[in-house]
DNA sequence: AATAAAACCTACTAAATCGGTAGGTTTTAT
DNA sequence: ATAAAACCTACCGATTTAGTAGGTTTTATT
C-alpha cells in the first residue's frame, strides 16, 4: 500500500512547476535535477502528464514544459490515479474470473474497504497542487 | 494501493473461523473450500497466522485450526500488516540511499501522506473480526 | 499395528510489476 | 549548421506475487 515512484515523481515535478512563473518554460532536465528524479524516467512521466492535459509542452530549442492548469485545479487524486490506478483496496488481488470473488460475499469487509477507498479519494481530491506550494 | 491476495485470504479465513463455535477444530482444507481459497496457499497463510498467535492448531487426525483470540480482540490492521507491511504510502518507492528522499523535502506532501496513513490505520485498528461477523 | 487425515515445512516457479535505461526522431531557436 | 529540447518505443534486470510441489510428522480411528 504505497505510491509507485512514478506518481511520487509526478507530484514532485508538478509541485516544482507550480512554484515557477506560470508562463515560464522549464525543461524536463531542469526539473529532474532540481527534484532528484532520473531524467529519462521523468521524460516518460511528462509524456503521460502532457497527454492527460496536466502539462503543455513547447518543442525545440528553449522549449520545455509548463502547467496546463492552475494549481488550484489539479487535485492529487487524479494525478495518482493516472499512474497507479484506483486509490484503495476494493479490487480483489486474488484470481477469480467468472465466479464472484470470495471477498464479494463478505459484505461487511467489502463495506469497510469501500469506506476506506472513499475517504482516501475524498481526502486527495480535496487537496490540490496549490495546497502543496 | 490494494491488499495482496495473502492478506485478503487471511481475513476471509479468519472470518470463517470466527463464525464457527470457538472450540471447534476446522481443517485448512475445509476453510479453503468454503471461502474459495487455493488449499495449499491457505496452508502457508495459516502457518503465519499461527506463528503470529491468531490461530491455535491441533495436529494429526481430526486436528485443525481454531481462533486463538476472541474476535473482538483481532483487529484488521494487524492482520493486514502481518502480510502486507505498512498500511499507507509514507515510505518512498523511489531509490534513494544515503541522501534524503526528494519527497522528504516536500513537507506538505509528506504531511498529507501521513494523515492518510494515520486515518487508514485508525480505521482498521478500530475494526475487529467481530465487526465482520 | 495399519491407515488416513491432518498439520508442518521448505523449496520452487511462472507471471506480473516496477524502476529505470537506451537509443533513437523530430522540432525549433540561435 | 548546431544544439537543445520534446517526442517515442522498446527493452531489461530485479523484485514481488500468487501459487504449486513434495515431502515429514503427528495422531485419532480401525
Amino acid at each position: 500500500m504505497k505510491l509507485t515512484a512514478r506518481s511520487e515523481y509526478a507530484l514532485l515535478a508538478l509541485i516544482y512547476l507550480g512554484r515557477q512563473p506560470a508562463d515560464l518554460l522549464v525543461s524536463a532536465e531542469t526539473v529532474a535535477i532540481a527534484q532528484g528524479i532520473p531524467p529519462k524516467f521523468l521524460e516518460q512521466i511528462f509524456l503521460s502528464l502532457r497527454r492527460a492535459k496536466y502539462l503543455r509542452s513547447t518543442k525545440g530549442h528553449r522549449g520545455g514544459y509548463q502547467l496546463a492548469r492552475r494549481p488550484t485545479e489539479i487535485n492529487l487524486a487524479e494525478v495518482v490515479r493516472l499512474f497507479d490506478g484506483a486509490l484503495a483496496p476494493t479490487e480483489s488481488a486474488s484470481r477469480h474470473f467468472y465466479e464472484p470473488t470470495p471477498i464479494e460475499k463478505e459484505e461487511k469487509l467489502l463495506d469497510l474497504f469501500k469506506d476506506i477507498r472513499d475517504w482516501v479519494s475524498a481526502r486527495m481530491e480535496a487537496t490540490t497542487l496549490a495546497d502543496m506550494l
